[in-house]
DNA sequence: GAGTATGTTATATG
DNA sequence: GCATATAACATACT
C-alpha cells in the first residue's frame, strides 16, 4: 500500500457500508480525507495508519479485511466497503467480508495508542519488557497475549505458536510461570512474527518445527511429542502439545 | 441448521 | 474492584 499509494492525491472518496466507520458519519470522513495527500505509512499492533498530512487515515483490517490497490480495469473486491479514488487513476478497495474492521480517523499514531491504552508493539516489544508487564497477572497467558492493552499485534494464531515454542500450557496463569519461561515467551513472540512475515503470512511456508504449519485437532506435535490438543481459552480455540505444554 | 473461523468491545456473571 | 465469560457485530464455509 505504501508503494502503490505513498505520494498520491485522495481525489474521491466512496463509502459503501457506513457501518465500518468508526467515530464518524459518511460526510465527515469523506470531507477529512479528500484533497489530502498520502505522505506515509504506519502500524502500530494491527492498527493501520495512513498519514495525510496533520490527520491519519486508521485502518484495521479485523478478522476478514484488506487492503487492495486496483488498476484501471480492475474489479471491485466483491465486499469492497469504501473506495478511495487516487490521482493518476488509482483506487484503493477497503475489502471486508465480515466488516470486523473499521476506518476512522485520528489525530496522531501517539494519541490513538493512548486513547486505546494499546500496549507496545508486538514486533519490536523487548523480552524484558513483555515480562514487566504480564509477570504479576492472574489471568491465563494466551488471554494476556490476546490482550491488545498488554501488547499489541498478537492474535489466537501467533499466541499459539509463541506459547508452543516456549513450552507454555495456554491457561497458565502467567504469574505461576517462571522469570526464565515468561522471558523465553517474550523473545519468542517478535521471532514468530518475523518468521510469519518472512513466510509472506503463508502458514504452509512457516519454518519447519511450527505448531501453526499444520493446526489442527489430531495433528502431530512437530517436536515428536504425541499430538496437539484443542482448548478453550479466553473464548478462543487454542491449540497445543500436551506433553510439551504442560500445566 | 449447527458449528466453526487469523478480532474487538460492551455487558454480564462470579 | 477484579477476572472471566458471553454476546454482538456479518459472512463464508464445512
Amino acid at each position: 500500500m505504501d508503494r502503490a499509494c505513498r505520494g498520491r492525491k485522495i481525489v474521491g472518496v466512496r463509502v459503501l457500508d457506513e457501518r465500518i466507520l468508526e467515530g464518524l458519519a459518511r460526510p465527515s470522513f469523506s470531507a477529512a480525507l479528500k484533497g489530502r495527500s498520502i505522505d506515509a505509512t504506519y502500524r502500530h499492533g494491527k492498527q493501520l495508519f495512513v498519514d495525510l498530512g496533520g490527520i491519519m487515515l486508521t485502518i484495521h483490517l479485523g478478522m476478514t479485511g484488506d487492503v487492495a490497490p486496483l488498476g484501471p480495469r480492475e474489479h471491485v473486491p466483491r465486499h469492497t466497503r469504501a473506495l478511495l479514488k487516487l490521482d493518476g487513476g488509482l483506487r484503493l478497495a477497503y475489502d471486508d467480508p465480515r466488516m470486523f474492521g473499521a476506518l476512522g480517523v485520528a489525530a496522531s499514531v501517539e494519541g490513538f495508542v493512548k486513547d486505546r491504552g494499546l500496549g507496545p508493539d508486538a514486533l519490536l516489544v523487548s523480552a524484558d519488557e513483555f515480562v514487566s508487564r504480564s509477570a504479576r497477572s492472574s489471568r491465563a497467558v494466551k488471554a494476556l497475549l490476546l490482550d491488545q492493552r498488554v501488547l499489541a499485534g498478537v492474535g489466537n494464531l501467533y499466541a499459539d505458536e509463541a506459547l508452543f515454542q516456549a513450552r507454555i500450557h495456554p491457561s497458565s496463569p502467567s504469574r505461576g510461570l517462571s522469570g526464565r519461561r515468561l522471558e523465553a515467551l517474550g523473545m519468542a513472540i517478535p521471532r514468530v512474527l518475523q518468521s510469519s512475515i518472512a513466510a509472506g503470512t503463508y502458514l504452509s511456508n512457516l519454518p519447519e518445527g511450527y505448531l501453526l504449519r499444520d493446526r489442527g485437532p489430531g495433528a502431530p506435535c512437530p517436536r515428536g511429542d504425541g499430538h496437539l490438543a484443542m482448548i478453550r481459552v479466553g473464548g478462543r480455540a487454542s491449540f497445543f502439545c500436551p506433553a510439551c505444554q504442560k500445566a
